[in-house]
RNA sequence: GGGAGCAUAGCUCAGCUGGGAGAGCAUCUGCCUUACAAGCAGAGGGUCACAGGUUCGAGCCCUGUUGUUCCCACCA
């Protein structure tokens, strides 16, 4: 930073600069130190498909404010990055760029399409790494990692086989949904419902004996080619005696029996429901308990199956209309009704989801839930804010099975071997080279794991284990994970069930959720809306400490926010502002100035603001151990703006230039030391200026993000002279209030004359009265006459300002009179409450204390207010 | 169907264990006061959604109502 400063803070030409000085200087490195205590963040791995947005911004700031902060404080702070493989994003986009080239994976088989995967990768995967740097983000870069990489595999692979031998992991055919875009299984936590526009479709289904028809009613009509039963209420008196009979499948014709199940609710529909096992999880269940046929009608890509004449190989769309054409034209369709109901979509493409039977590997979880609800209801994991308790609680508790396996090819290939001689299966961590039992050829599972499975090993994962490092030892269980509340049950829920099962241990101790980052109407921010907000554009045009500054300030654990241009100029405003601070301080510097330092003698101003300061320190750091970041950044910013700049800067002019040389050093230090500090304070939410002021500061050490974190100090404790300053602050403002009033330009000075019993407080403050308050000469006494004089009245002060010309002696009186009737009122409601028994019996002493003084200055000022009336009125 | 959030100045939001309502932006007035007009000094503006309750005292706690946003469940 040169001396000679530009009058607007640039952020181009600073911060590429310094975060090269960092990076190059290790400073984001964190070791094992058994002299210091470790605190790790790991960062929620973005999709290697990824581009940064706001929502990436935002939970990157906030990790990166608490690592700075505990680096500063001493700890040895990990902050652990790294990015996610994201199987099916990765997969569909690999798929769609082979598309435009007219080949599909199936042609070129499953190592080709990887070999492509991984050329993808080694392109495009350092993209959002780069992102993030432009951020300020103090990641230790040395140790990136990679959902697929050697090491998360490794752990991938040990989880697998060890809760497989622990029969936590099994094989079965169950209901599961499938994604006929992405053609892949996929979660129960991955489907979205949405409402949609459909229909309700009643259909006669005949007795066999041709004694009438039951009626029943499906919004899936296409599903009837694999009904194997219509089931209804046990207790339903219109169907009772009918259950066990046959009934005729229309359009198909199979025999299909009536049963009975409670699952059925009698006043819904019809009361009859057809019962498709492979296509819907409740039927299949109904399934299950009369031991019925499961008869999938659907392939991959949700077409009919053969097998089912002119309605094969439509479309399930198509079969729908062909069908309910059909339907009527046969006579069986009894009526269509509109009916708006729930569509489970895929959340990754968006597709209707078909719930089918599919044989897929799942993770058993009653077993691995309990600890995981235990482990948060016993505080060993806190969750910021505690109402997603709830929601984590809710989830937990009610959990289903977790179906792992996909079938696509980017992933973690699941290790699990078939011997086609023998039909053995063996789950092994390496390659089995033949089948144990006959010696035959072993072929391995052909499907991948849920991206997620290796995301919930994350923290420990990146760690080292399954080995026993130091890394882990010393950095695991981590401190904080730092996500948004949206994806509660896909990760931060698995990765606390994962650590305590596989390293018996807690992941993390607390969870700290951020909201949704909205547009400036409060709408999600999404590509087809077309709203959203380019956190690099931001950064480019307002600089990366203005964004961080936004994003952190208001922000309330938990709470969505709205970003606007309006608060993103208001913090690049900020930043501002802090640079002609600096711009001011470093041109009143001499040469060789010393590094900060408290001076020995010490003005009241100062010691205020020595003493404000620490408590800002001690402020900020409450506020963060709490979590509470927007709370924090906001105590700086009134601090820098209010108090340092508007306030001591101005009050420091009057000594800078002052004959007497130990004043405008002590001036200097106190400005650069608490500037200094303050910067310190700033650092974590707004890095790149901060080192760039305080590198131009004089200072001690190479950087501000090594230095030590200001602490709260008893020897700065000046509460005394903090009020006894703020007497005089008080007659400033009073005495700007009242020009500003009779709009007296600050151009014209008047005097002064200060009636008060705190003589040698506003004494001392005479130069600063002179400089803000606009007053040519100041006096301090017991009482003064002044003819035709303004009055000003505070609680400590009568205030003469004779401005002969301008005074209206009438308005002046009924200026005063308007004063004192505020002032009186004050009174009354003071004594009110302190003659209220309850309040002075029951109400805290010092509530009571705090009462009693506030009377005792209204009655001051009503007093003094008096005087000055009887004054006026005496000279009228 | 179950659960949660939000409702405070014109706008966006703070207000952390209950002790006379705050900020930023916007508006109005006056200032180029030699760090900053992306600035300085002032001002106006609020029955804290509504109705009850607890309390000496409620924006804050309890109950209910309304509006709004979201999550979970999935009655075919």
């Amino acid at each position: 930073m040169a001396k000679e400063l530009e009058k607007i803070y640039d952020p181009s030409s600073v911060e590429d600069r310094l975060y090269k000085f960092w990076t190059e200087n290790k400073y984001f490195h964190a070791e094992v130190d058994p002299k210091k205590d470790p605190y790790t963040i790991v960062i929620p791995p973005p999709n290697i498909t990824g581009q940064l947005h706001m929502g990436h911004a935002l939970d990157e700031t906030l990790q990166d404010i608490l690592i700075r902060w505990k680096r500063m404080q001493g700890y040895s702070a990990l902050w652990l990055p790294g990015t996610d493989h994201a199987s099916i994003a990765t997969e569909a986009k690999i798929v769609e760029a082979m598309r435009k080239e007219g080949i599909t994976k199936e042609e070129i088989g499953r190592e080709a399409f990887l070999e492509r995967a991984w050329e993808w990768k080694e392109k495009y995967g350092g993209r959002i790494v780069e992102q993030l740097k432009k951020l300020g983000s103090s990641c230790d870069w040395d140790r990136l990692r990679f959902t697929l990489d050697e090491g998360c595999s490794e752990a991938v692979r040990e989880v697998f086989v060890r809760l497989y031998e622990k029969g936590l992991i099994y094989r079965g055919e169950r209901i599961i949904n499938w994604c006929p875009h992405c053609l892949t299984s996929i979660s129960d936590a991955e489907v979205e419902y949405e409402e949609q526009q459909g229909a309700f479709w009643h259909i006669r289904y005949p007795f066999e004996d041709g004694s009438g028809y039951v009626e029943v009613a499906t919004t899936r009509p296409e599903t009837l080619l694999g009904d194997v039963a219509v089931a209804v209420h046990p207790e339903d008196e219109r169907y009772t005696s009918l259950v066990g009979k046959m009934l005729v499948l229309p359009l198909v014709g199979r025999k299909i029996p009536l049963i009975a199940d409670s699952y059925v609710e009698k006043d819904f529909g019809t009361g009859c429901v057809k019962i498709t096992p492979a296509h819907d999880p409740n039927d299949f269940e109904v399934g299950l308990r009369h031991k019925l046929e499961v008869i999938n009608v659907m392939t991959d890509d949700a077409h009919i199956v053969d097998g089912y004449g002119k309605y094969s190989g439509m479309t399930n769309k198509e079969a729908r209309k062909a069908m309910v054409a059909d339907l009527e034209e046969q006579g069986y369709l009894i009526k269509t009704e509109p009916y708006s109901h729930n569509v489970g979509t895929c959340y990754r493409c968006g597709s209707t989801v078909e719930p089918r039977v599919s044989k897929q590997w799942f993770v058993k979880m009653d077993p691995l839930a309990k600890p995981a609800i235990s482990a948060v209801r016993d505080g060993d994991i806190k969750i910021i804010p505690d109402r997603f308790e709830k929601t984590y609680y809710n989830w937990m508790e009610n959990i289903r099975d977790w179906c792992i396996s996909r079938q696509l090819w980017w992933g973690h290939r699941i290790p699990a071997y078939y011997c086609d001689e023998c039909g053995e299966m063996v789950v092994s961590k390496t390659t089995p080279d033949k089948c144990a039992k006959c010696g035959g050829k072993l072929r391995q599972d052909e499907d991948t794991l849920d991206t997620w499975f290796s995301s919930a090993l994350w923290p420990f994962s990146t760690l080292g284990w399954p080995e026993n490092t130091e890394e882990l030892n010393y950095f695991y269980p981590t401190n904080t994970l730092v996500t948004g509340y949206d994806i509660i049950f896909f990760w931060v829920a698995r990765m606390i069930f994962s650590g305590l099962e596989y390293t018996g241990k807690a992941p993390f101790d607390t969870v700290l959720f951020h909201g949704i980052v909205r547009d400036a109407e409060g709408r999600k921010m999404s590509k087809s809306l077309g709203n959203g907000i380019d956190p690099l554009l931001e950064i480019e045009k307002y600089g990366a400490d203005a964004l961080r500054f936004t994003l952190a300030t208001g922000n309330t654990p938990g709470n969505d926010m709205r970003y606007s241009a309006e608060k993103v100029e208001a913090s690049r405003n900020f930043a501002n502002k802090i640079w002609n601070a600096a711009r001011f301080v470093l041109m009143n510097l001499g040469e060789n100035e010393p590094a900060p330092y408290v001076p020995e003698k010490l003005e009241l101003e100062d010691k205020w603001i020595l003493s404000k300061f620490n408590r800002l320190a001690k402020e900020v750091t409450e506020n963060l151990d709490k979590f509470e970041i927007g709370l924090a950044v906001t105590k700086l910013y009134d601090f820098i703006w209010d108090v340092y700049c508007d306030w001591y800067i101005e009050i420091a002019k009057t000594r800078l230039n002052s004959e007497d040389a130990e004043t405008a050093a002590a001036a200097r230090a106190v400005l650069v030391y608490v500037f200094s500090n303050t910067l310190k304070l700033l650092h974590p939410f707004m890095p790149f200026i901060t080192e760039e002021i305080w590198q131009a500061l004089p200072h001690e050490g190479d950087s501000i993000m090594v230095s030590d974190w200001p602490k709260y100090s008893a020897e700065l404790d000046f509460t005394a002279e903090e009020t006894e300053f703020e007497r005089i602050m008080t007659a400033i403002k009073a005495i700007r209030n009242r020009r500003s009033e009779m709009n007296v330009p600050p151009s014209k000075k008047a005097k002064v004359y200060i009636a008060t019993k705190y003589n040698e407080t506003f004494t001392s403050g005479i130069p600063f009265i002179c400089k803000l308050a606009y007053a040519s000469l100041v006096e301090v006494g017991e009482n003064f006459a002044v003819d035709g004089a303004v009055k000003v009245v505070t609680e400590d002060a009568t205030i003469s300002i004779p401005l002969n010309e301008l005074v209206d002696f009438t308005a002046e009186l009924a200026r005063l009179d308007k004063e004192l009737a505020a002032a009186k009122a004050d009174e009354e409601f003071i004594n009110k409450k302190l003659s209220n028994k309850g309040f002075v019996d029951k109400a805290p002493a010092a509530v009571v204390e705090q009462q009693r003084e506030n009377l005792k200055k209204v009655m001051d000022k009503i007093a003094l207010l008096e005087n000055s009336i009887a004054d006026i009125k005496s000279k009228m």
